[in-house]
DNA sequence: CAAATGTGTGCAATCGTTTACGCTGTACGG
DNA sequence: CCGTACAGCGTAAACGATTGCACACATTTG
């Protein structure tokens, strides 16, 4: 049925092995017998056998991909990024959905290693040890989670968090609140001490909000808590979280950014439609699975040692964000 | 480095045939000879080589997925769904993202055709032709796209549409609007016949708005035009769009659902998350997503005939539907 | 008791490709 | 004129599994 290196050896006149060095080592193929088995390959419109190539070679031009949930707004960018490069690379993607479960990774890690080069490791909730393990299984790349010694990308809260902290400084705002994320979150304490820095230089005070669940729940929850504040502007562990806060402070009658200043964490698709448009902090997430797959391609000729590389991100204001004249939410304690 | 059925043989005194047939066929082996086998792939953790395997059956257990665009907040349910069946039925989902671009997935398919053993083909736009080239280079299952001859599933307007048209009847709505998408769209088509249908027999005015592109801007540019007309409830090509217009209709403050009543199609999970929440046509997305893959695999045993199954819709009302009284956009018109 | 039937097993070919190894022929220095 | 070097090519052995065929042996049948 399909043409084989043999179909097009046969017709350039040669053995198969000249032909299949033909086009993986062509320096050391004749001039023309090179350019007979080109042409015969043209017109017979040869292509490799894809699976008998992993066979022999043991690479399978194939990337594993985990998410733990395609729902989650954040990673459709992450992945097309991610297949973008691969594309480019001349490799597929292999995607798998974890459930949201931490203790499905590692049994799809397993499922998934053989029939692969490499997996890329979105948000992985995975222990340490379930991570070293994985990574005796086949070579690793993290998004957005770091692990010593191995190979990754996440987003760098600089400058971001810096270029939000002096946008709103500069409207007036000396009280901010930062509403986090899941305690043991990694990112969220590197958020932390970047928040935590910046307001001491520019002598502003913070307050810690939390931690809540990253969903919209944890951000209807957290409204609630900021409620108890006297904070006039916030920032949000994940756009996610800011949407349903803002939700329901305009429930309960807050008028954002009138009263409160809200800024998110990634730029989901939503951020920018809703009114009014959430002020966010940029992740690339496009970048980092081109990044990702990068990392996992290139380790797989030349061990330059694990490198973990932080992605510069980008403060987008848009209408969430006013003044802090008039603004805070004195009276109002106690409402929810 | 890796458990082959080599050893597995060795341990347990056998030939490799015998090992491979105490898994593929295990009636054809003796009871004794098939307990050591099982008891040393066991003890070995043997898992078979797919790659070899899929070499010399010409089944790769991997299906392949396009989609136009990753980002479409319609798809991840999809994907979710044809992933989990896909995992119960023991292959893997090779997922590529056509950017958009109709013409970009008859590429897509030459390029993973030969190494999946049938493509999943999402919201295709290609042409026919196109179409019935792809399926001549593998099996083809088609999500959203009706074609004759080929498999696939589809979204039924029906029970979802009249139970909608019927909410907003008992409601006191007598003058209704359908907001399209793109007017070749098939489904678009399909879903005005069951309004013009069922609204005849209920005996309710309904006027067509559109069409617009499948897009945020689309629906914008749809509440423009709605302004200029009657109705005291909508009906909406997608969420997305239907989303997008209750924003701009809030921007010239016009009241949902006071002033008029917004029912999307889809179910996107942010319908759920704004206020008002959006009533909406659920889509099963996920059971399609899982029943296109289901058809993918059982046309590679047994050849059925293409069968196009359309899945029921369920309507789900929400916030932006409210009673006719007092509603209506009369003396608005022209404000945009 | 021979022949027919059936059951369990192993041998070997096969899938399409890559690559170690060895062979041939030409070029060149001594 | 011979030995060495090397470019170019073919033979054959992998990779790990599946499966047609044949063989051995046990069991039923005429």
């Amino acid at each position: 049925m399909a043409v084989t290196l043999k179909d097009v050896a046969q017709q350039a006149g040669v053995s198969i092995a000249t032909a299949s060095r033909a086009f993986q080592h062509p320096e050391m193929v004749g001039s023309d017998s090179l350019a007979r088995i080109r042409a015969a390959a043209a017109e017979l419109g040869y292509s490799p056998n894809r699976t008998a190539r992993a066979l022999i070679t043991g690479r399978a031009g194939v990337y594993g991909v985990i998410v733990p949930d395609l729902e989650n707004p954040f990673f459709p960018a992450v992945l097309k990024g991610a297949q973008a490069r691969a594309h480019q690379l001349g490799a597929q993607l292999l995607i798998t959905d974890a459930g949201e479960s931490p203790d499905g990774e590692l049994p799809l890690v397993r499922t998934l290693a053989p029939q692969v080069d490499g997996i890329m490791l979105c948000s992985s909730r995975m222990e340490e040890d379930s991570l070293r393990e994985a990574a005796t299984l086949t070579r690793l790349s993290l998004v957005n989670r770091v692990s010593p010694e191995l190979p990754g990308v996440h987003a760098d809260p600089e400058p971001g968090i810096p270029a939000a902290v002096q946008h709103l400084r500069r409207l007036g705002h000396r009280r901010l609140g930062y509403v986090g994320g899941p305690a043991v979150s990694r990112s969220d304490q590197a958020r932390r001490s970047v928040i935590s820095r910046i307001c001491a230089a520019a002598e502003l005070d913070w307050v810690e909000i939390g931690p809540f669940p990253p969903t919209a729940d944890g951000g209807r929850a957290a409204a609630e808590a900021l409620l108890q504040t006297d904070a006039t502007a916030v920032l949000v562990y994940n756009d996610l979280m800011a949407l349903a806060l803002m939700e329901r402070l305009r429930s309960y009658g807050v008028d954002v950014p009138g009263q409160i200043s809200v800024v998110g964490w990634d730029d989901i698709p939503f951020a920018a439609m809703v009114t009014p448009g959430l002020a966010t902090i940029r992740v690339p997430r496009y970048d980092m699975g081109a990044r990702a797959i990068e990392m996992l391609h290139q380790g797989a000729h030349e061990e330059g040692g694990p490198v973990h590389l932080g992605l510069a991100t980008q403060f987008v204001p848009r209408g969430s964000i006013a003044r802090a004249e008039g603004a805070g939410l004195s009276g109002l304690s106690g409402l929810g």
